[in-house]
DNA sequence: GCCGTTTTCGGCCCGACTGTTTTCAGTCG
């Protein structure tokens, strides 16, 4: 799993923090910040590139070059291990804290030797931070509350959790008297798969009455900070929600600035400022004049940019201003475009829902086709046998029948799949000569997690090698936020599924999104297809969907990379794949 | 420390809110 990417851009994260804790060259500490992002997401492995290879890298130049062949080397950069000796780790942590950044760090460190969160709460009851200049009681209150923060969940919740927040408040206020517009925007908006917190933006004239209506919704558990422009509550679950209100000719701006991202932000600016303008949640305006030349859309901003628009999933830095630049941006695939979900659970094994009601509320939704795929004998505890397995797709067939010929939309053609268990070898539940009568196979590891990274590559290499097996279903099994992904060699299993004609999911359930973004991005490069699915266990997890779609598009996925958005036909050849029959 | 249609030096995004410092620094996004 671990990359030497991750481990380097961990790295120079530290040294930025460092830089700046230690009151450094504040464009440095950037400097350091942009490189370590630019590394961690960069798609070829730093260990095989050399310092030319390197400084292709955008924002490593010479000196991070350097070093970064100087850990590849020894495992340490010098300038690092020299400011980690004059700043104890625990300061860094301080700096975790809400409302507690570097300057107040350094000031805690050097002048009362504070070097842990402990060591702060202490000092805090015992009032020895009365003294401090810049260090006042409401400060106090202020820290302690934001270490209760950190240290209860506090932390980012997943993107189902923060959308139904952003959708309920997106609806009560756009109810209110004077709200012209009212969206949701921020990391909610660019589908990333957790949300630290939910930003809400409105166009009004006056802020007043939302601002009202507001802080007093009936999930607001604290009003964080309360102005004319903007307000922050915390809701009763803990999930801290913004509200922007702006001026209704300054929407575009203001949309496309509070949707960032951060670093998608920046360039934007910087493209401003290189053509003489200036650009703010307010407009873009003329630097010299001041005048403000447009706003209105988020539209007319791109475009006066010299950029076409673009689409909220690719703004992270990540190319899309180049590729926008070229006139290069895909044409991303949407949630209009999925034809058919291909993996999904009935009660047969630990869905929740019968056959028949997960198949009408599919037909619902306008499938055009809809894959079956209960667990198979391994996974014991879902007490599957043939026969059962054959009961089922005797069944499915009815269905078939019955939704084929249903006349309304064009009909929804239904197959007879499985999941199968991916053993510690690489072997599934049953022989080929059982497996070929499915309409297609998902197979997934769901047990022995930790095996040596080269077992584990041999496992999943030898699964897509089974001409039965047709996509890998949650291919890393992370958890969000619980269990961290399978430390496979990642190339070469998706060598081997580009190789073999064996898709990768994207599960779109929100506690997994895996394969994630990133990983997707890798495995487009080795030209690998996949299929996005719910994996649902219920008629509700189908709505999962549009988290799954969101990913895709973050991992720059058009419809043609996905093998459930084809006719039927067409994903009909792709499931013959390597069989012989 | 990186970068370049203002290219080898001199910039590097911009504004809101809070608390304490009576005019601003720190933090955040």
């Amino acid at each position: 799993m671990a990359r030497a990417n991750d481990e380097v851009a961990a790295l120079f994260a530290e040294y930025a923090d460092l830089i700046s804790i230690t009151g450094g060259d504040a464009f440095k500490a950037r400097v350091y910040e942009k490189a370590a992002r630019s590394i961690g997401g960069y798609h070829a492995d730093v260990s095989t590139l050399d310092a030319k290879g390197l400084k292709e890298i955008p924002n490593v130049g010479k000196s991070i070059a350097e070093k970064v062949v100087e850990y590849l080397r020894t495992g340490r950069v010098s300038a690092v291990e020299e400011l980690r000796a004059k700043i104890p780790a625990g300061v860094r942590r301080l700096t975790a804290i809400p409302t507690l950044g570097p300057k107040k760090a350094l000031a805690l460190y050097e002048e009362l030797g504070i070097s842990s969160v402990e060591e702060l709460t202490d000092a805090i009851h015992e009032e020895r931070l009365r003294d401090l200049k810049g260090f006042g009681p409401r400060t106090e209150e202020r820290i302690l509350h934001g270490i209760a923060l950190l240290q209860s969940s506090g932390d980012r919740v997943l993107i189902d959790a923060a959308m139904d927040v952003a959708e309920g408040v997106v609806e009560e206020l756009s109810r209110v008297t004077g709200c012209r517009r009212c969206t949701y925007a921020g990391s909610l908006r660019r589908l990333r798969e957790t949300i630290g917190d939910v930003d809400i933006l409105t166009a009004a004239e006056d802020s007043g009455p939302l601002m009202r209506t507001f802080t007093e919704l009936p999930y607001v558990m604290e009003v964080i900070a309360q102005g004319t422009t903007k307000t922050s509550i915390r809701t009763t679950k803990g999930l801290a929600v913004d509200l922007r209100v702006v001026p209704p000719d300054s929407w575009g701006a203001a949309l496309q600035y509070f949707t960032g991202s951060k670093a998608h932000n920046i360039r934007t600016r910087e493209l401003a400022v290189h053509q003489g303008l200036k650009l703010s949640e307010y407009g873009l305006f003329d630097v010299e004049s001041g005048e403000k030349i447009v706003s209105e859309t988020e539209e007319d901003v791109y475009a006066r940019l010299g950029l076409p628009w673009i689409p909220p999933t690719l703004r992270e830095d990540r190319g899309e201003i180049e590729a926008g630049l070229k006139g290069e941006l895909p044409d991303l695939i949407e949630e209009s475009d999925i034809r058919g979900d291909l993996h999904t659970h009935t009660d047969l094994t630990d869905g929740l829902a019968p056959l028949e009601e997960m198949v009408a509320a599919a037909a619902e939704r306008g499938h055009a086709y809809y894959a079956i795929t209960d667990h198979a004998p391994n996974l014991y505890m879902q007490r599957m046998t043939d026969e059962r397995m054959l009961a089922q797709r005797e069944r499915v067939r009815e269905l078939d029948g019955e939704y084929g010929r249903r006349g309304k939309r064009r009909g929804m053609r239904l197959l007879h799949g499985v999941e199968l268990n991916i053993d510690p070898d690489g072997g599934v539940d049953w022989p080929d000569d059982f497996l070929a009568g499915f309409d297609l196979c998902v197979a997934s590891v769901h047990s022995h997690f930790n095996q040596e990274r080269e077992a584990l590559t041999r496992r999943f290499v030898r699964a897509c090698e089974n001409p039965y097996i047709n996509i890998i279903g949650h291919p890393t099994t992370r958890i969000i936020g619980k269990r961290p992904g399978i430390d496979a060699d990642l190339d070469a299993v998706f060598a081997a599924c580009a190789r073999t004609g064996t898709a990768l999911e994207i599960n779109s359930h929100p506690d997994r999104l895996d394969l994630s973004d990133e990983h997707i991005l890798w495995a487009k490069r080795h030209g690998v297809k996949f299929a996005i699915d719910t994996d649902a266990h219920s008629v509700l997890h189908l709505a999962h969907l549009r988290y799954g779609v969101g990913t895709a598009q973050r991992g720059w996925l058009t419809k043609d990379d996905v093998i459930n958005t084809w006719p039927q036909a067409r994903l009909q050849r792709f499931l013959r794949k390597g069989r012989t029959a």
